[in-house]
RNA sequence: GCGCCUGUAGCUCAGUGGAUUAGAGCGCCGGCCUCCGAAGCCGGGUGUCGGAGGUUCAAGUCCUCCCAGGCGCGCCA
């Protein structure tokens, strides 16, 4: 519908552009008006000409709606000039008769624009270090990473979701250090914990792994002796748990990228090199540093320390490095918003490998409150009293969960109240969608099971579409075919929260028109006609999307065949 | 001290990249089941869009300053 309308007024206005003098005009906006008086599209091109071509917006407005009348005669019911100049677009009954039509045999796919033409975008999420359990702000990134991925993929772009294991650092040398010393408790030796080492059960359940898979053959071996194993075993194993956490909670990464492999293939400093050659490093204080203030960032950073050890920055100087190496055209980070800090410091990295500054996006998560009876439930850090997603995937479901993780932009603080997730309320809006589902899919049993003739699929196809005529029905399907323009902004601005909302008004104009229309009557005809109406696929799409949005297809690690925790 | 995010109806939040009369859910009040699922529908809103300036023909949206809340600011990872 949208597409419809830009594609007349392009050709409208390269034939004004001749008579107006002008090289080029700025680009055609539009909307979806709420008014049905401001007809079905509207748009403000006139105002923006208005200053460029100094003449008053509603002169230009005639003219070009006089110019639109000229190429398509006859497409528009109506076109008015209103208010300071919008133009506003109504379309005859038969145009949605027809676009419906085209839904209905080609799928919405059919009148999107491929927006991605198969260009290289890399999604990167998660990304938890491996030393404990997914907790529900990585649930609500791998929610919306996983949704982002799937809309850019449907929207042409070839995608690829990553997760970037941080296996190189001190953080997962604390896990092997907390883990051998439940080892040599386990064994009854007097194992000194490691300060602030990880507390959690997980850490036991690791070490009876290695006992049972190993005996006691680490017994009175230090951590010096065995900690290679120990670290390793131990991340492999979290690992493990983490792919198969998110693979029940409907996410599969395509790749799943060691930190420590970059580091053994002497990438890092490779990479480094790469700046030294491009003179954006220098040596001070016995340290390394790269220029970053020369990009983004306030000030330079340090990426080789004094006693000759690579910061965790080098390792992600490297990373994003690979990333281009890669191929990938558009770099996507999802992060916790707690590190909005380093975001300048990556930025740096990639306009100094010369990415263009609109390539690379960062998506803040915000913080998940979660709730219970509409009270906080407390997040101490202390081992076994936070609610990890597993938890909350067991009680309240994974597409449940996904539906409310998406019903907030991204970087707005959202709460979650496990109470109202499975309660199944009205105040859930999942329900509210998936009722709508329900009806649908009842309505279609019915229509069997009364034999309403020729409930077939093909006769399903082929009804008459012009015999929809009612204010609902058309509302219904205005909203239907607003679904490409209302995917493509999820696709264009990394929101994939839009296509909730949107399921959510959908979902709303199919309640209304519901209520007030009977779909399977006496008249045969009809109820065919209304039957292969909600028969359409963004309809079932609807639903299907809610899915779609929230499950793919992909690569399980496979460098984590270990044991589980679970 | 510096930086980032947030501030819209009683509550939780959208707001299509500046535009026609600022929207939804929940809660609250009142209606709607002899027929397709009432997990629904219909009606009911006097909101300083945190505040003050500014740019613009036009600002919730852009700029500056201020206020409040959250989070960051290491040769940690």
């Amino acid at each position: 519908m949208k597409q419809d309308v830009i594609d007349i007024l392009t050709k409208a206005l390269d034939r004004l552009k001749n008579r107006w003098d002008q090289q080029s005009l700025p680009d055609i906006d539009g909307e979806f008006p709420k008014n049905n008086s401001m007809g079905d599209f509207a748009t403000s091109i006139a105002m923006k000409l208005a200053k460029l071509l100094k003449k008053g917006p509603k002169i230009i407005a005639q003219e070009i709606i006089e110019t639109v009348h000229d190429l398509s005669p006859g497409f528009f019911e109506k076109i008015e000039v209103a208010g300071p100049g919008f133009i506003n677009f109504t379309f005859p009954r038969g145009y949605f008769h027809a676009s419906l039509k085209t839904l209905l045999e080609e799928d919405h796919s059919a009148l999107m624009t491929d927006i991605g033409k198969g260009r290289k975008i890399q999604v990167e999420f998660v990304s938890a270090n491996p030393t404990g359990p997914l907790h529900i702000g990585h649930g609500r990134g791998a929610a919306v990473g996983n949704a982002l991925c799937n809309i850019l993929a449907s929207a042409g772009f070839s995608v690829q979701r990553e997760f970037y294991i941080n296996d190189a650092g001190l953080q997962v040398k604390l896990l092997g250090q907390s883990v051998h010393a439940r080892y040599q408790q386990l064994l009854g030796n007097d194992a000194p914990f490691p300060e602030n080492g990880y507390k959690g059960d997980y850490i036991e359940l690791i070490a009876k792994e290695i006992q049972k898979q190993g005996g006691d053959t680490y017994r009175n071996k230090s951590f010096e002796e065995c900690g290679e194993f120990m670290t390793s075993f131990s991340y492999k194993m979290m690992l493990t748990n983490l792919a198969k956490d998110l693979k029940d909670f409907g996410v599969i990464f395509d790749k799943w990228q060691s930190e420590k492999e970059l580091h053994t293939k002497g990438k890092v400093s490779e990479a480094l090199n790469a700046l030294k050659s491009k003179d954006l490093t220098y040596e001070k204080d016995g340290a390394l540093w790269f220029k970053s203030s020369e990009f983004e960032d306030d000030k330079d950073r340090v990426v080789k320390k004094q006693d000759g050890e690579f910061t965790y920055f080098a390792s992600d100087i490297c990373y994003h490095k690979d990333k281009l190496d890669r191929g990938f055209e558009t770099i996507i980070d999802i992060w916790g918003a707690d590190h909005h800090g380093y975001i300048p410091r990556i930025r740096s990295v990639l306009e100094a490998f010369d990415l263009p500054k609109d390539r690379f996006k960062v998506i803040l998560i915000q913080m998940v409150s979660l709730l219970r009876h509409g009270e906080p439930v407390q997040m101490s850090k202390r081992a076994g009293e936070f609610i990890t997603l597993r938890e909350v995937i067991d009680e309240v479901g994974s597409d449940i969960t996904k539906f409310i993780f998406l019903t907030r932009k991204a970087d707005s603080h959202l709460d979650f109240d496990l109470d109202i997730a499975k309660e199944q309320s009205s105040e859930n809006p999942v329900f509210y969608v998936q009722y709508a589902f329900a009806r649908i899919s009842s309505l279609f049993r019915q229509a069997g099971e009364k034999s309403v003739d020729g409930v077939e699929k093909e006769n399903i196809q082929n009804a008459d579409l012009s015999l929809l005529g009612e204010q609902e029905e058309i509302a219904l399907i205005k909203k239907l075919l607003q679904y490409p323009a209302v995917f493509e902004g999820a696709a264009l601005y990394f929101e994939p929260h839009r296509i909730t909302y949107y399921l959510q008004e959908l979902a709303g104009s199919f309640h209304s028109y519901y209520y007030k229309h009977r779909v399977i009557s006496e008249d045969t005809a009809l109820s065919l006609a209304r039957l292969s109406r909600i028969n359409n696929p963004c309809i079932v799409r609807g639903y299907l999307d809610r899915r779609c949005v929230l499950c793919n297809t992909g690569n399980i690690p496979h460098d984590t065949a270990h044991g589980s925790v679970s």
